[in-house]
DNA sequence: TTAATAGTGTCTCTCAGACACTATTTT
DNA sequence: AAAATAGTGTCTGAGAGACACTATTAA
């Protein structure tokens, strides 16, 4: 041991907000341009510093989640996403971001009352492809909120968070669809999901929609943990490392 | 934003390692005995602050494995566990703790070279049912980092960081008995193990064992992520839920 | 009617688990 | 021989995916 606690480097902690929503059909991540350097002018996501010591990092991210993207943070999903500590990923001092995963329900507006100007929608895609930049770290701090949104979505209730009060199982599948990123048949789809003990739960009438027959209704259920769950299909076999048996 | 840096608090940053062997056929935690207030004289997780501000958290993890384990760093498994961050968690000041999850292979002596003195093997179990109290909440740390450890052996190579240089299929189910805690087929083990692409391959010469047939040795093979995977057995599905169906 | 979406039934394949059975060692 | 562990074969049941089929709406 023998460490001396007084010579100990203190260090800057900051909050980030990964908050995904659909719009359309794409999976969205809300984005704010920087008013301050560094990186002054570029897009990066919502978040700050702590405001004092005795504040927690939990209680920051409710904090911030208000006053930057105007979100009620009781009725969201977050949790505790990654942690984000190269001693040179801000240029002005030590600084470890602790990043927090939120998911949204679709949203009419960009985002209303927002304290940051500028916040906007941007598709994950276009930050996942170097397409939009981001500042610091920040598209890498995408990139592992929306794997861990993708994780969370075999094993978890997660997808209810991206969708209203009521949804239909069609509503559902597209949340399935936005986030892995793939397509899924909707009858297989169907079944499984109702197969799941508390995952979703028929909330009264039906609803219309523009073409074909309405669907039911359905609300969150009471399960967290989804029994069985529903896996993402496996990435196709490829051969290529059966090289060296030939 | 309008976040003025200059008066955001700092912290300090503390790094504690939660390193899991196999002790005959139980998961056991190596954990020192305290040298300086708080907490002194009682047993807790071997970690640290950060040595200075240019010190990464990993670079720290790795540190700590060789001072305080007298392990080499690069010859195990070390990953991030979690983010501990209770404002009132340290009694002196506002520390921040960064677990890390190490996996050791069986090794003869409690900790050879260890620089705290006191360091000694502890049975996980004890740890969990509060048989054996830590400091601050390590607990929950070593919990936490147990229930990774479980889930990863599912999906991941890292059993085989259990075991030494060539192992046996049977070596390998002790480790999934073990941090699982469950009895497993040792037939459907066998077969279920080597349809596993690149999980373990066979290494020349058997093992003679104290009674019975000698089994072949195995080598952890290139593959990290397993497939298919090696799931746990689902928890035996209870008729409480039923309750309101009658 | 057609187009479109909702919802059902059924087949096949794979994998998990149960377990009978054979193989090879020590005592 | 018995005891013990290694290793194989086979059956059953559950779930995933493919897909034919029916149901109900708007245009």
């Amino acid at each position: 041991m023998e460490v001396d606690e007084w010579h100990a480097p203190r260090v800057l902690l900051t909050v980030d907000l990964v908050i995904l929503t659909l719009r359309g059909s794409r999976l969205h991540v809300l984005l704010v341009r920087r008013g301050i350097e560094p990186y002054q002018g570029e897009m990066a996501l919502p978040g700050g510093f702590l405001r004092d010591a005795e504040e927690g990092i939990a209680e920051a991210a409710h904090r911030e989640l208000a006053e930057e993207a105007g979100l009620d943070a009781a009725s969201l999903h977050l949790e505790r996403s990654g942690v984000y500590d190269d001693p040179g990923r801000d240029p002005r001092d030590r600084v470890i971001s602790v990043a927090y995963l939120a998911i949204a329900p679709r949203l009419p507006e960009p985002v209303a009352g927002t304290d940051a100007a500028g916040a906007c929608w941007t598709p994950v895609d276009d930050v996942l492809t170097g397409h939009v930049k981001l500042a610091f770290d920040h598209r890498q701090i995408v990139e592992d909120g929306v794997e861990r949104a993708r994780a969370k979505l075999e094993c978890s209730s997660l997808a209810t968070a991206f969708c209203g009060e009521t949804f239909t199982i069609s509503d559902l599948q597209q949340v399935y669809e936005a986030v892995w990123g793939i397509r899924l048949d909707p009858r297989n789809f169907y079944r499984k999901v109702q197969q799941v003990q508390d995952f979703i739960i028929a909330a009264g009438p039906l609803r219309k929609t523009e073409h074909g027959r309405p669907a039911r209704l359905f609300r969150a259920g009471p399960g967290r943990a989804l029994h069985p769950s529903m896996l993402r299909p496996a990435a196709p076999v490829t051969e290529e490392g059966d090289d060296d048996e030939r």
